[in-house]
DNA sequence: GTTAAAACCGAGAACGTTTTCGGATTATTA
DNA sequence: TAATAATCCGAAAACGTTCTCGGTTTTAAC
């Protein structure tokens, strides 16, 4: 069912009843209605790739994550697709299992019109951008949340991750930590680094003085990282509490400790970043700094929409920053 | 950057260039390498929506799921986008939120020609499925997980669910449990009533008597359903065992005994199907059937890229199932 | 040296829309 | 009544590909 078939039935041009469809003045009310009522009755609907094609518009964005079995992720996407769901756009998702090589070929396949704009959340893997910046200069709007890349000019989304660092590393200090560990997720994301300015910051303002060792750059491999912490952990002057600068090295700690029998919170103190749902349900319930992902998502999506439907007028779209929360649980309780 | 430029910088036909581009055999080895090079130095990348106009094929595909904020869904999709990427297909990604009008709303955007078929799992609202059932006649491939929709004529992957229903009754059985209850999710869903038949076989297997108030139908409403597990604990015959047909459920149970103090194994055990990655750190762990998701993914993803590929040859996939494994963890630990 | 076949390439139609432009009819005004 | 304007609609050109077909040249065969 096409626009011809729909134009034969109807005895009128094509192009009159593709005005007609559209709402265009040009077609009397009377034949309008005539047209909208066939089209309904023989299910027309019109064919995104002619369309596409033609109006040089997809009414499709993609989206880039490293991962989406991660509560984040997972309520950052539910959130875009919320917004594109509200505003009549399509979702292609794509995932880069925190590879910079798949990024690079995921944002290759963009270059060509297929996508009307793009929300990415950057691999860890990623350090040079120019795979980012080639689609900026084909015009292609970008929006970042999250992990973002501070060298590209273009609207991001994320929260207070320095201000956070400094909440979480304050937390275990009022609550009797001294030598505070911290768990880096990688070197090349600006968030990671920003929680660790946190945390230096937060050990400084208290006149904690600073051991690298207690600072763990983790790596993708899990088995190195959990080695790593259960060294650490084994030390005789092992740290009292630990920040894990994502959710997944919190857990980690947690089989840690189960393993080493260290107890949580007696024995050691533990916060993280996350969007657990069930940090409530854990053994003992996970203190977490947690970040406004649904609502990051949401941001992210209505300013990609915003730039694609006003692009001649440039406006300028500084970074938006939501604030992250604590919320205090029993692994951070404070010992007797 | 398309194909009559690159063509006027070759001295070259558009028609030889598209050719050269494809690998056809009319092109000799030496225009064809020309092509290729220059088409690689000013970045040539083919229109998705002129080619998938002409050639009525998109290379996308809709995924169509309830949620995502569930590991369950997040694995599985993660299976779907993996195949995708190896076969070079793109996914739409659409949320049903549970919402059978939605669902609708998303079929009804996939009929002309906008993706080469669809891989779907059903809202816990769909009982009829007469939208699906125009894809299908109009020729759109489709293909079911887990969600299944009985009356429709497609390739269906899932778990042996009435099995694993069986499973998780004797679990409890084995393990000291007479008085059993069934948390069901929607009596819509073949995969709920598979299950919740399991838990009655086992019942009768092992001679205990059934007590439809050991049965509950839960909705979508949270609040509901706590409550109603809520009422059902605070009998003065409550159960000894609960089976969550959903891991929503199972945690919810969590919670109500926890605020109830409710020790859990000793007063109750509680096993649910569930894709929970920190099942084991819960406290006290949960014991779980979880379900392949992951390879429910790559297997819905694969049918579905077969038949696209296959459209001439009727090839006939019928319902693929994936054993789902029970994981024993503290939540059912027999007490002694 | 003629014919047949193979190898290579270009012209042009088609995919289904949108949109500009001009033409025809009707309504309005002087 | 004639000129003008407003209203409504159709023809046709794009959008960027793919692919069939026909044409030209080269190679092979006799």
């Amino acid at each position: 069912m096409n626009l011809r078939e729909l134009a034969k039935e109807l005895n009128l041009s094509i192009s009159a009843v593709s005005k007609a469809l559209r709402d265009s003045h040009e077609i009397s009310p009377a034949t309008k209605a005539l047209v909208i009522a066939k089209a309904k009755a023989l299910n027309y609907e019109v064919n995104p790739f002619a369309s596409g094609l033609r109006k040089q518009k997809t009414r499709t964005i993609a989206l880039v994550v490293p991962e989406i079995d991660n509560n984040f992720f997972a309520l950052a996407i539910k959130g875009i697709e919320s917004i594109a769901q509200e505003e009549g756009y399509h979702v292609l998702i794509y995932l880069t299992h925190e590879d910079l090589n798949k990024e690079v070929g995921i944002t290759n396949l963009l270059q060509n019109g297929r996508v009307d704009g793009i929300i990415i959340s950057l691999s860890s893997q990623t350090l040079d951008t120019s795979h980012l910046q080639r689609l900026k200069d084909k015009n292609l709007p970008i929006v970042f949340f999250d992990r973002i890349a501070e060298d590209i000019d273009a609207p991001k989304v994320t929260t207070d991750d320095y201000e956070s660092g400094i909440v979480a590393t304050q937390h275990l200090i009022n609550n009797g930590c001294k030598k505070i560990a911290f768990l880096s997720i990688s070197n090349n994301l600006s968030i990671s680094n920003k929680r660790k300015n946190g945390y230096y910051d937060a050990l400084k303002n208290n006149g904690i003085e600073i051991d690298d060792s207690m600072v763990l750059d983790c790596s993708l491999d899990d088995q190195v990282n959990k080695d790593l912490i259960s060294k650490m952990l084994k030390k005789k002057n092992r740290p009292e509490g630990i920040f894990a600068s994502v959710e997944k090295l919190a857990l980690d700690t947690y089989h840690i400790c189960n393993e080493l029998n260290i107890n949580i919170p007696n024995d050691i103190k533990i916060i993280g970043f996350s969007n657990l749902g069930t940090a409530d349900l854990l053994g003992p319930s996970l203190t977490t700094i947690t970040q406004p992902a649904y609502e990051i998502g949401k941001e992210a999506a209505s300013i990609l929409f915003k730039i694609i439907e006003k692009k001649g007028t440039q406006i300028s779209f500084d970074k938006k920053t939501i604030s992250s929360f604590l919320i205090e649980r029993d692994s951070t309780k404070k010992t007797l």
